[in-house]
DNA sequence: ACGAATAAACCAACTGGTTAGTTAGTAGGC
DNA sequence: GCCTACTAACTAACCAGTTGGTTTATTCGT
């Protein structure tokens, strides 16, 4: 884990230490043993910091929640023509889950779960921290869909469909490996066709959709 | 919980708890006792049997994941145009998930612990039981390739992107409300929704593959 | 046809190891 | 003297797996 180091507070070093225990194992699978060990800290500080596990955990998946909810709305909002920010978003999606995978692995677990810790976290979020002062995630779409000459629904499947390509690149390695003998060794490598063929398919569509405007 | 009658055995009746129970809760998070009282047994009979609760898992996951493979394979080898085929394909995907969302749940929980169970019990369907006598999933990626004039590599990354599409279909629910305010409570009408989306993707896709084979 | 022998299916109660959470108390800055 | 940061040792609860049986079904000799 990056940044591990002495002089890191107790605080922050639990919160890093559960953000990789919690990604690598799951809620139940995860030991506050475990994460008292990797924190360097005894475990009764995991209960005088953050009262339980559970609460714990609230905070791991908030912070990878807000973390990448950020930094991908930035990137919608780049300047640009539409093509070139698509490819923005995919890098920025990319980038995000390559840097963190851990967030990713949380995130993924949460909403297989069934996604209710989500909906509590991101109404406190709206209620307090505020995301962003500059947009909100539902006109942010509102934009996109009047771009592309598409109804908010269609452009919400648009922005599914995206999402579940870069989130597979990151799940599938093992059964491709397994099932298809492909070769992922090379995952750098791995990733970097993954945002080319996501891109080409992304392109692809909304050239589609282009010619069909203009020939109305 | 499908057909849990009287009349069929105990040990089937253990084998669909405990899928309910994994998909529910994951490995962890799945107790053995909750599994014996669904399958209507003494805690003693998991054990009778199926060895430890790691060996049913083992069971259950196999089962999901054969029954997955064989079902998509078999839409993939139909008939048709392979635009029909196509279309197909993203059918045969969501009505096995739409029908078994357990299975997915288990799959994706399994994925994202590494996959390692997977390697294993592939490798165990090779050796044994065969999945099919009639193609492998190799040489399935090869026709494709061939009949789309792609190489392996750029089929196999048409084949995630599909797969992505409609893995996501199942799991953006809880963001999509929460993040979106986008209303999900008619669940099988969203499905349908996506698989328009995810199949209009696809044939822009393969348009324009086509198209530059053309121009060549 | 029938009762004894054998095997398969099943169960209540227990065990040993593990785990989240607690307590009572110490070190050190201010 | 008092608060914050920290610790070692403890505990109550939980849970997978086991034991030592009973009950039900099947086989087989006569």
């Amino acid at each position: 884990m990056a940044n591990m180091s002495k002089h890191s507070s107790a605080e922050d070093r639990i919160l890093e230490a559960a953000t990789a225990e919690f990604a690598a194992h799951g809620y139940f699978g995860a030991r506050t043993q475990a994460i008292a060990d990797a924190a360097r800290v005894n475990k009764a500080m995991l209960h005088y910091y953050f009262r339980s596990k559970e609460n714990l955990y609230g905070r791991v998946i908030k912070a990878a929640f807000a973390r990448i909810l950020k930094q991908v709305g930035a990137a919608w909002l780049d300047a640009g023509s539409l093509k070139t920010r698509l490819q923005g978003v995919v890098d920025s999606y990319m980038d995000n889950y390559e840097r963190n995978p851990g967030f990713l692995k949380i995130i993924l677990r949460e909403v297989v779960d069934g996604g209710e810790r989500f909906r509590r976290i991101f109404k406190e979020m709206q209620d307090k921290d505020s995301i962003s002062a500059e947009w909100t995630p539902v006109d942010l779409v509102g934009r996109v869909a009047e771009e592309l000459g598409l109804s908010p629904g269609e452009t919400v499947h648009l922005l599914i469909n995206l999402i579940g390509m870069c989130v597979i690149s990151f799940t599938s390695p093992p059964l491709l490996e397994s099932v298809l003998n492909f070769d992922v060794s090379d995952f750098e490598a791995f990733l970097k066709e993954r945002r080319v063929a996501i891109k080409s398919m992304m392109l692809a569509y909304v050239r589609t959709i282009m010619d069909r405007t203009i020939k109305e």
